[in-house]
DNA sequence: TCCTCATAGTCAAGAAAGTGACTAGTCAGT
DNA sequence: ACTGACTAGTCACTTTCTTGACTATGAGGA
């Protein structure tokens, strides 16, 4: 039950199709979920059918027309209901975490591949997530938008923590090979 | 299909029973990976079944009998192919975010009450992650027993992961709800 | 004696999330 | 005319995760 209010939350500064939903939820813009897109056209469905947001067609020309949604009263209800009950916390799960684990017993350079495409991941990511938090924050600096800006924080704040964990990822990924390539040397006669 | 190779993964370095692995991966201690008692003991049996893990009985006085289980070379042989194709990147998927994106709908009184449990939970993990790096290491400090350190360095790597992780949403939650507070006081006629 | 806790493990059912394939129209190139 | 890319949305299926309950045994405390 929180794609629901992931969906609910996105909604919320402007009305959107599921397509754009699906968009700004999409593998490298996500700052706060990530679904696909027959996730979120079947919660939209849901959401519409208890009356949390109600869709509206929009007609278009030079491509097919779209239903829009927005969050209606209920679902600002629903959301608030949602912020007052204790948030699970969650767990890292990543693959490369498990690989990692096991980094004594396999084979160093195939671990050291799988750390170098997510090191150039997080790094693309995260520089895509300061794109974004530049754009937000407009001409101010950041604490002065944050304290004083007219334009809504929360997203700016998710999109912060999001920055920071693809920073965190690319600094352990880089310091996991550190170690593997020193050890590596160590094993084969080094110092 | 990431599940078997966590718990093919856990069972490297010593022989576990399906209670112990639940343990280990039990919230609070779990560095790498969680799961509740019935993912892991299917999983088991299902790594039985095709020869990944091999069980044993272990007979025990005063408590009940267990079925402990190694990994097999077919275990370590899987373990090499997962590592060997691309680990897909994980989002970061916790309420809260969803609950600070759509902040500046919400009252900040309760947001601060999430931020507040989130914030001590996050401490109270870092700091547990922090103890069990403290006895991985031994008498040694950091640098020296990843470099030389005769233990195995993998599940030192990700318990760090986890710590800084943890520690990041401590400092991220400290930090929003400081925006939220200043903010507050701002509209209520501050400054 | 009864109650609770820790060890050790299992069954059934359901919600949530993920995968693959597919329709249908428009536009820009080649 | 054909190809590929983008917008917009849907169907069917499977895997994974979560919830709740349940069986045993033994140890320690009120």
């Amino acid at each position: 039950m929180a794609l629901r209010h992931a969906v609910l939350a996105a909604l919320l500064d402007e009305e959107l199709s599921g397509y754009q939903v699906t968009k700004a939820f999409a593998a490298g813009v996500a700052n706060f979920w990530h679904a696909l897109p027959q996730q979120v056209y079947a919660e939209l469905a849901k959401l519409e059918k208890e009356g949390l947001v109600a869709g509206r067609e929009v007609v278009q020309e030079g491509r097919p027309n779209k239903r829009v949604f927005r969050v209606t009263g209920e679902g600002l209800a629903e959301l608030e209901s949602f912020a007052s009950a204790a948030a699970k916390p969650s767990f890292l799960r990543e693959d490369l975490l498990v690989q990692v684990q096991a980094a004594d017993h396999l084979d160093a350079g195939v671990l050291i591949e799988r750390l170098t495409e997510r090191y150039a991941f997080a790094e693309a990511k995260a520089a895509l997530f300061e794109e974004q938090l530049h754009r937000m924050r407009g001409g101010l600096d950041e604490a002065d938008f944050l304290l004083r800006g007219a334009s809504r924080v929360g997203p700016y704040l998710t999109c912060r923590r999001g920055r920071d964990f693809e920073r965190a990822n690319r600094d352990w990924c880089r310091e996991v090979m550190e170690v593997l390539r020193a050890r590596g040397a160590e094993g084969r006669g080094g110092a």
